[in-house]
RNA sequence: GCCUCUGUAGCUCAGUCGGUAGAGCAGUGGACUGAAAAUCCACGUGUCGUUGGUUCGAUUCCGACCGGAGGCA
């Protein structure tokens, strides 16, 4: 049985979504986001999240999962769309990742076991102390107990640091322990991984610029009026969303909602870069690069085309029928 | 027209008591194992507005010119 996970991937505005239902159409499919915003309830405009009009019919999965102010994590990703994944799977369809998020896209596609759920008192305890005492007291006590992440970990990576000791104090196991023993797993589906993006960066950014204009003119401002309203939290996990954390700020401030717009741009530029870091590492993933405006029926005549290839070269007859 | 201030990296500005200059931001590259749209790291040569003068040596001092801001008329 075809278990082969199908990976649409890319920095923001690089044309996902839309490629991703053409080929949910074109393989009978149906689409996993892994958009660690989308997943939010009433973050519509600002995440880009793709309308029911959009979707054209083709079942999303993983949009819409939790409130705002619930917090969330890779963990809680995984285990949620594997779900989704195995039923997809069940019904014989071909699950297709769409997404920006490559440490949800890997994390998924490895079945990443991550340390134990906890309590959360570490974590407190530790935030506490990094207030209190500051980062060098938490870094000498991780050379103590986990000599080869202190190393690693660059000592104002507080966030790294911190969670380093977290895992150790609540399994036992040093988070070095812990990666070497999960990275020597195999992963959980064999993926084929199809990268957007466009030849010059420029015009990447072009795209960018415009749609944050584009989130503004739909109603940005009044989608995180209405977040607040309804009690979400500025310092929760959601409100750290580009297009939002930048507005709210804004609005706190009382400056020009043009201040606000030039910030995003900004940020999501800034952001696609770091997402692009994040997917050129990988050898194994195909890229699909827009010379100009994106052209859909070329991209998906190229993405089924390798697809095929691909499958086509490890089994007799085509598996996606 | 006169006076004052000003012109240094893509931007905002330091600085050189005369020995050709450095921050922040932007940009580029990278990392990433329960916050990831988060977090973190690395990378800084540019006719120091132009042109004369003084000087062994000027971006620095002096003059003129050009651009910008303000003031007086």
């Amino acid at each position: 049985m075809n278990r082969k996970l199908i990976v649409l991937c890319g920095p923001t505005a690089s044309g996902k979504t839309k490629l991703g239902v053409a080929l949910a159409k074109e393989l009978d499919g149906e689409v996993v986001s892994a958009d660690s915003m989308q997943i939010y309830r009433g973050m519509d405009i600002g995440t880009a999240k793709p309308s029911l009009l959009e979707r054209e019919g083709i079942p999303h999965h993983m949009l819409d999962v939790v409130d705002p102010n619930e917090s969330y994590s890779v963990a809680r990703y995984v285990s949620q769309a594997t779900a989704c994944v195995e039923d997809i799977l069940s019904r014989g369809k071909q699950p297709i990742l769409v997404g920006g998020t490559g440490l949800y896209i890997d994390a998924l596609v490895a079945g990443r076991e991550f340390a134990q759920e906890s309590s959360g008192v570490y974590r407190t305890l530790l935030q506490e102390r990094l207030l209190k005492e500051g980062i060098p007291p938490l870094l000498d006590e991780l050379k103590k107990v986990d000599p080869e992440s202190a190393d690693r970990l660059h000592p104002n990576d507080e966030k790294r640091i911190l969670r380093a000791l977290e895992v150790y104090y609540e399994t036992g196991e040093t988070i070095s322990q812990h990666n070497a023993r999960t990275k020597a797993l195999p992963d959980r589906y064999p993926a084929l991984r199809i990268g957007l993006s466009f030849q010059d960066r420029a015009k990447l950014y072009q795209r960018i610029n415009q749609r944050v204009d584009e989130m503004l003119t739909a109603g940005l401002e009044a989608e995180v009026k209405a977040l607040l309203q309804t009690g979400v939290s500025p310092e929760a996990t959601a409100m750290q969303a580009i297009g939002y954390k930048e507005m709210v700020a804004c609005l706190e401030r009382g400056e020009p909602i043009q201040m606000a717009a030039e910030e995003i741009k900004l940020r999501s530029r800034q952001y696609a870069k770091r997402q692009l870091s994040w997917f050129r590492r990988r050898e194994d993933l195909r890229w699909i690069l827009w010379s100009d405006e994106p052209c859909f029926a070329a991209g998906i005549k190229e993405a089924t085309a390798y697809i095929k290839e691909q499958l086509g070269s490890c089994s007799q007859e085509n598996p996606l029928k």
